[in-house]
RNA sequence: GCGCGGGUAGCUUAGUCGGUUAGAGCACCCGGCUGAUAACCGGGAGGUCGCAGGUUCAAGUCCUGCCUCGCGCACCA
């Protein structure tokens, strides 16, 4: 049995209390302890998602890690079983980055050069940069997760699991080869993520050109627009918007102040959009027809660059095509079609067959074959070339009008991605990639998706619907060296084989050298990484060598095969993989969105028809304090080790959850973890205090002694039931994922409830020396209160509470129970389904009293309006005042002690005759006026509220005879309101809503009498003794000697006298008569015309 | 351009079914109180509820348009 009985609390230091507190958790092994404790609980399954250790941790990650912190705990005090498996991710581009930058390797060349195997190991090291930066954080602000035991991505075991899931893919026929067009940058032969393309946009000018196509079998020419010149010789087709109205428009004469090359004759005739005419021509024109685009589809063209690209079997080459993406923003609305240069010609072309050829080479270069003139030159260096080209006579091809196929060209300023290593302008291109078929199985994952319990719910139906509404086939492959390699081998027949495990790429090894084709040993231990990977050359089915695709997967595949390569599924973990998917809960950015949420169910859907996760939340972007996003390059990033040494994690943790709701952006405020200390963690802990120093005091055992909850007085009951209440809205809010509304109101209840009054009126009770069932009772609630509360921050907040509670009770607060029920011990229970009504039965919860609750709230009302009373009447607070009444509203005889001495009054009373003090005032109720009154109803208000006798006119509407504007006016149709008859100190308070709405009075006899005087005088002199004794750090049971003084002075009672002496703790107190002259070194103070001198000794 | 989410006091924010005096906390000023903690209580000052229309007897709340910030998507031919 732990020991119960409490120790002094000491004096609160968050940093010196937290890694104390770390320090005891680890020898004890106190989070591995908490999920041991819950062996036999229904399990609670939640998947980590895998940062990268390659950057260091910031206060954003900090965040992430206390909301799936916080929900992990919760559900094991709930009694499940939730175990926290790390994980860390470690391919990838970034990682290839940050490597290359270090080394100087700044292209394909130089990495090849350097040696792909030396660069991998390069990549290896330099994920583990940050590992302890991120552990020490992880530990420092106590998110328990397993980091002994994490999946890592590059590990040999979690590789094969992607080459098993890849497989199943592949085997479903979902994994394909295709091209797709990416920004690619020649200079270093790598393409870009968007991510990186992002970084690269620069505002720049170029020339872009208007191009005439000369229609076969007609006169006409279509004019298109490009900004990129050289994608012309790549042209195939022309695309047009079906329902855009396009007009043949003929030059009637010369254009004068001709700007730049090309130009048109008269009578030429050219085809365009008709909104854009006028932008677009320079010449008079006289339009021959009008027709819509669709007119047009099908019309043939001459080639441009007649040599550049074959027609090969393609029927669609050189024709007008439709496109519904087509616009009339800019250009002619006419699009140029390079198929291989952009992402929606490439699309355009597969769809209507135009033929698929490259003009330009990886290297930037143009291919021979193109043109004489522009061979094997960059193309961006071509612009000029071709320009002169197409305004030759006869244009570029030979064919065109006599003035040559440029119209007109133009200086374009736009935004167009550089590579932001080498800062080139990137080229849209088409290369070799694979891809994952998504766009087969969309429907299943817009079912899944519904079935996902999303907080906040418009993430999931929105944005992430959205995103699958639109699904397209997932680019997989990444022409790079450090990742997951692609498990596909192909021959130059284009037969392939997907290797789904080491042991089957052993077998297809073997068979590969049986038929006499030389390979590298591949033992069991294999690293499955480039460049071993790449050495295995296997057999085709017709015999043929095979050769890997040289590619790497995209990192997010990597993650997003967690929930089973995490287990080694299916090579091993069987059964943990069986029991744990799909998970119950993952949380992380809002980014993750198109990243790891929707790669998790990419991979969930494609190779388990199943989805990943049934809960996710979804957490909104951390800025700073200015509302700027975090981020290295703005140098903005918060680092939480300023605040886990200043107001520790606890606070730190506390002020995320309360300051927002987890979906939205929060602003990060340093000053709002400092608040977050001193109100929150403070007060809580001087309560504590409070407590604890009178329990140790006393020896007090909570378990060796009795105070019946409906024995105790009604303060005791009514703070129990406030917490009883809170507990339950507190669990309520967490439920639906409120965890900043929970957070709050437990902070108010808190600070406002239990500190601002319960301590603060209870204070007394403990002082008591003698043994009293009072003093027991209270001390008895404090540590319901206390132990209660504990359990309730402890997920949120783990530290303070547990040094807390461990004082308290002898037991670690990470093994307590949820106070609201443990259905995760019950039996056959699930994460998602178990016997509500049992759990509850668990519960350890005081009686809730709402009656109670509600007369405190008007106890609480009514000193408030007291204190306002005072200092409107210029009545000082130690002045007591021989009466007070209380003006109807519900019994509060038992308060009326405390409201007196809140109040300082010497009797309370209840006074019934609202006349004695008030008149009242009426007001609409427009609520039930204006259905009856409609457009008459201000009027009819108007009259209400200005009645020059409102208490007859309420007497009329009670009597049912009260007619205002022909309509009756009843007694649900106004608001009584009081107010203060001249002369009397009083104010009224407004309580409940509606039906149940109520008023109460309170008014204070401002008279003063020789007694009141006498004890106003002796409060001041107390209160200033008191000062004195606080200032010279005396003991709280030390004794004083004591001289007083007065000038000036009312007469002071004996029983004054008394009652300064013992409040004061005086042993000896010398009460002097106004003619004597005080002792020079006493000290003085002046109240209400009253002068006071007096020593302490 | 499209979608999602914001815009309320100097700052952080609450505001339910539309109901007539928009509520807190921080900071500021005045006063009170204190064996009560970096506290507490009362009062003051501080708001065009992003702007403009509309619906309604009544709009912070509902509708439309616009401005603006954040995020995402698309485009940049």
């Amino acid at each position: 049995m732990a020991m119960a009985r409490p120790k002094s609390a000491g004096e609160f230091d968050a940093v010196e209390l937290e890694t104390a507190l770390l320090e005891a958790w680890k020898s004890e092994n106190a989070f591995q302890q908490s999920i041991e404790s819950n062996r036999n609980g229904a399990p609670f399954i939640f998947l980590e998602g895998p940062p990268t250790a390659n950057g260091k941790p910031g206060i954003h990650h900090v965040v992430a890690r206390a909301y799936k912190d916080l929900v992990c705990r919760w559900k094991t005090m709930e009694g499940f079983k939730v175990e926290r498996k790390g994980g860390w991710d470690t391919h990838g581009l970034p990682v290839e980055i940050e490597v290359q930058k270090r080394m100087d390797l700044m292209s394909n060349e130089a990495i090849e050069e350097f040696g792909m195997e030396n660069f991998n190991q390069a990549c290896r090291d330099s994920v583990w940069t940050y590992e302890s930066a991120w552990r020490e954080m992880t530990e420092r602000m106590a998110y328990w997760v397993d980091l002994d035991n994490p999946y890592v991505t590059l590990e040999n075991n979690y590789v094969e699991s992607c080459w098993w899931a890849m497989k199943q893919m592949f085997d479903k026929g979902l994994l394909y080869r295709g091209y797709k067009v990416l920004p690619y940058c020649p200079q270093t032969g790598t393409s870009y993520s968007s991510h990186e393309v992002a970084l690269g946009y620069k505002e720049v000018e170029e020339p872009s050109v208007y191009v005439k196509f000369k229609l076969i079998d007609d006169s006409a020419s279509i004019l298109a627009w490009t900004t990129t010149p050289w994608t012309l010789p790549g042209n195939v087709g022309l695309a047009v918007g079906p329902d855009v109205t396009y007009v043949r428009a003929r030059i009637t004469e010369q254009a004068e102040n001709w700007v730049g090359q090309g130009g048109a004759a008269v009578g030429e005739e050219i085809i365009l959009a008709k909104e854009l005419m006028k932008e677009v021509l320079r010449h008079n024109v006289e339009i021959i027809e009008e027709m819509p685009g669709s007119a047009l589809v099908g019309r043939s063209y001459e080639p441009l660059f007649p040599e550049a690209v074959p027609r090969g079997d393609s029927k669609t080459a050189w024709t007008v095509l439709e496109a519904d993406w087509v616009t009339t923003t800019d250009g002619t609305g006419v699009v140029h079609t390079a198929v291989m240069y952009g992402e929606d010609d490439y699309n355009l072309g597969m769809a209507a067959g135009l033929p698929a050829y490259h003009t330009v080479g990886m290297d930037g270069a143009f291919l021979t074959g193109t043109h004489s003139e522009l061979d094997g030159r960059y193309v961006k260096e071509c612009d000029q070339t071709i320009i002169e080209l197409l305004s030759a006579p006869g244009g570029s091809n030979g064919k065109g009008p006599e003035s040559g196929l440029l119209y007109r060209e133009k200086a374009y300023l736009h935004d167009y991605p550089h590579c932001w290593r080498t800062d080139h302008p990137l080229l849209y291109y088409a290369m070799d990639s694979w891809f994952v078929r998504m766009t087969a199985v969309k429907e299943r994952l817009l079912e899944f998706n519904n079935e996902v319990e999303w907080a906040p719910d418009w993430v999931g139906e929105g944005r992430f619907g959205e995103w699958l509404r639109n699904v397209k086939d997932w680019a997989i492959s990444r022409e790079r060296y450090w990742g997951t390699p692609l498990p596909v081998w192909r021959d130059d027949e284009g037969n392939m084989k997907c290797i789904g495990s080491i042991t089957e790429l052993q077998q297809e090894v073997a068979k590969a050298v049986a038929a006499g084709i030389e390979n590298p040993v591949c033992p069991d231990e294999v690293d499955l990484h480039r460049p071993i990977v790449d050495g295995f050359t296997l057999l085709s089915d017709n015999g043929k060598p095979m050769y890997r695709e040289p590619f790497v997967m995209d990192c997010w595949f990597d993650s997003g095969c967690a929930p089973f390569a995490q287990w080694h599924h299916p090579f091993d973990g069987g059964e943990k993989f069986n029991a744990s998917f799909p998970v119950d809960y993952i949380c992380e950015g809002v980014d993750q969105t198109r990243g790891w949420f929707y790669t998790l169910l990419a991979v969930s859907t494609t190779v388990f028809d199943k989805p990943a996760y049934k809960r996710c939340l979804s957490l909104g972007l951390i800025l700073d304090a200015e509302g700027k996003k975090m981020s290295k390059s703005r140098g903005n990033i918060v680092d939480p080790w300023d605040h886990f040494n200043r107001e520790g994690a606890d606070a730190t943790r506390w002020y995320m959850v309360t300051a927002g709701a987890p979906w939205n952006p929060l602003k990060f405020d340093s000053n709002g973890v400092r608040e977050t200390y001193a109100k929150m963690f403070l007060t809580l802990w001087n309560i504590y205090k409070f407590h604890a120093d009178y329990a140790a005091l006393d020896g007090f055992d909570p378990e060796l002694s009795e105070s019946k909850v409906e024995s105790r007085p009604s303060l005791d009951r009514w703070i129990l039931s406030r917490l009883a209440t809170t507990a339950h809205n507190y669990h309520a809010d967490f439920k639906v994922w409120n965890f900043h509304k929970a957070c709050r109101d437990l902070e108010d209840f808190i600070v406002n409830d239990v500190s601002n009054w319960y301590v603060r009126r209870s204070r007394r009770r403990l002082w008591d020396d003698a043994e009293t069932t009072d003093k027991l009772a209270c001390q008895h609630t404090l540590h319901e209160i206390l132990t209660t509360v504990c359990r309730l921050v402890a997920p949120v907040s783990p530290f303070m509470v547990d040094t807390m509670y461990r004082n308290l009770t002898g037991e670690t607060v990470h093994q307590a129970a949820w106070p609201l029920g443990i259905p995760g011990s019950l039996e056959g229970a699930t994460a998602d389904a178990w016997d509500e009504e049992a759990a509850a039965a668990t519960a350890v919860l005081p009686p809730q009293d709402m009656q109670l609750e509600a007369t405190m709230a008007l106890v609480r009302e009514l000193a408030e309006v007291g204190r306002r009373i005072r200092v409107e009447a210029g009545r000082r607070q130690r002045l007591p005042c021989s009466q007070g009444w209380i003006v109807s509203g519900p019994d509060m005889e038992e308060f009326h002690d405390i409201l007196a001495e809140e109040l300082n009054v010497e009797t309370i009373a209840v006074e019934n005759d609202l006349d004695r003090f008030q008149q009242i005032e009426l007001a609409p109720n427009f609520r039930a006026l204006a259905p009856k009154a409609r457009s008459e109803v201000n009027a009819v208000a108007g009259e209400i509220k200005n009645a020059d006798d409102p208490s007859a006119m309420f007497a009329a509407i009670q009597a049912g005879t009260c007619e205002i504007r022909g309509v009756n006016i009843e007694e649900n149709d106004v608001e009584i309101r009081r107010v203060e008859r001249e002369g009397f100190a009083a104010s009224t308070v407004m309580i409940g809503q509606g039906d149940d709405a109520q008023q109460i009075s309170l008014v204070l006899d401002m008279n003063d009498t020789p007694a009141l005087l006498s004890k106003g005088l002796a409060r001041d002199i107390t209160r200033r003794i008191q000062a004195k004794r606080k200032s010279l750090d005396l003991a709280i049971e030390a004794t004083i000697d004591l001289e007083i003084w007065t000038q000036n002075a009312p007469e002071m009672f004996e029983q004054d006298r008394e009652w300064i002496v013992t409040e004061t703790r005086a042993a000896a107190a010398v009460f002097h008569s106004s003619s004597e002259a005080p002792s020079s070194n006493a000290e003085t103070f002046e109240v209400d015309g009253t002068s006071v001198w007096f020593t302490v000794q």
